[in-house]
DNA sequence: TTAAAATCGGATAAAAGAATATTTTTCTTT
DNA sequence: AAAGAAAAATATTCTTTTATCCGATTTTAA
């Protein structure tokens, strides 16, 4: 459902923010090490959360990535929306382009309203959870991984 | 979520269903026109599902596709699975490999219960619509679309 | 035996994923 | 202040996967 570039970046994002309080930045190659992600992949994905102003960076010594907004008000649906785009949540599970419940000249598809349903949730779900919720939960709860 | 060779198939198998009680067989030809989608790229995929004795196969003048398998007793994930294979069902959202409540050495990501529920939701729509079903809806319901 | 169909193998194109090399910025040290 | 080093940014290239197309072959009913 989410791409690798969506899932790590997710994963990075909440990474940095569980070592916010601690150690301010966060380098890179601490990250992938961390997380175990590819660098120089990772890195891409990371800019380009920084030109959507989610993340901070600096360069040089002691440089590397922190947030530039509240964690707490950073939703998984943002860092989606940024990687993926938000066709899947405009998308009929059958049909290419829009669901009819966003384009009403479309026909439903057999399944529209019980799929529907379902995506909604999920919509809820990433508007719901929050970065700050999630590192909070990595940092206090070690039974929990990144 | 669905990548779009198993889009393409669910809705030729539909289409194939909905056509079977009046014209027994339907050729390629017919289906990709109805369907608007590549012919050469469709037959393939539904070689795939004749392969798995979801469709029976005929060449020759007035060949073409039929169920063999009965419509009532096909469902969406059947088809789902022979396309995409099953590790979207099996997966956590944010890493690769398995969900940690398939593999139980795995710890929980952030979201893990209430992915989890969702994800749930979408296997149990999957499992439960049979494709005389939507068949069906497609035959007697010309407000939907295949 | 011919024409209509599916089948099969490979060719091509586009997108996603990943790695390498170079450049730019900024800190630190002299 | 200048030089050097550390780090991210950028650009380029490579690989893999997904999507698509095409030509040759096989099958089979009329």
């Amino acid at each position: 459902m989410l791409s690798n570039s969506c899932r790590y970046g997710i994963r990075a994002v909440i990474y940095i923010a569980s070592r916010q309080k601690a150690s301010g930045k966060t380098g890179i190659k601490a990250i992938s090490e961390a997380l175990e992600l590819p660098t120089p992949y990772l890195a891409k994905i990371l800019q380009q959360l920084a030109r959507h102003k989610i993340l901070h960076s600096a360069k040089g010594p002691h440089g590397g990535f922190s947030m530039l907004r509240d964690p707490a008000k950073v939703t998984l649906l943002d860092i989606i929306e940024i990687i993926d785009g938000s066709d899947f949540f405009r998308n009929c599970i059958i049909h290419d382009g829009n669901c009819s419940c966003i384009d009403k000249n479309i026909l439903p598809c057999p399944i529209h309203d019980e799929y529907g349903a379902l995506r909604s949730g999920l919509i809820e779900l990433f508007k719901n959870r929050t970065i700050y919720d999630m590192a909070k939960k990595a940092n206090e709860n070690s039974s929990v991984t990144i």
